[in-house]
DNA sequence: CTTTTGACAGCGT
DNA sequence: CACGCTGCCAAAA
């Protein structure tokens, strides 16, 4: 599956990896970050979401709020960031430089992903009756 | 309905 | 900087 943009409505899950594509090489967000964009469920909910992530998803650059991933992570995520020049304060992301600040343009595609995430609650309920 | 469980956050020590 | 504790949110048991 390609993570462009899907026509239909997305799931809390989906909506968190797509969120997490468009962050560029480079820049990182905290679970919290990811939750508050989304404008839906807390830091924990990223997490578990982000638990489920697909092969494309580039995990690395969704991390905790101290700039650290969780320890089976951490390694790989280290390499990562090495790779993509992401500002590092010793063993750990520098969040003050690397906190990613979507441009104009990609606030719209912020934008749409939530207006998708809702219309995914709509047909839920939907769905319901 | 209550308890447990997470790729969490913030604050105090 | 490292722990430990409390607060949070939603889903699953």
């Amino acid at each position: 599956m390609s993570p462009e943009s899907k026509p239909s409505p997305l799931d809390y899950v989906e909506a968190v990896h797509q969120l997490a594509a468009l962050v560029p090489p480079g820049a990182v967000l905290s679970y919290g970050d990811v939750a508050e964009l989304l404008g839906v469920g807390g830091a924990r909910q990223a997490g578990k979401a982000m638990g489920s992530s697909p092969a494309w998803t580039p995990w690395w650059r969704i991390l905790r709020a101290d700039g650290t991933l969780t320890a089976a992570l951490a390694e790989r995520g280290n390499e990562a960031w090495s790779l993509e020049n992401t500002p590092r304060r010793g063993q750990r992301v520098d969040m003050t430089q690397a906190r990613w600040k979507p441009i104009d343009a990609e606030w719209e595609q912020i934008d749409s992903l939530k207006a998708a995430l809702q219309l995914g609650y709509l047909s839920e309920a939907n769905d319901q009756l």
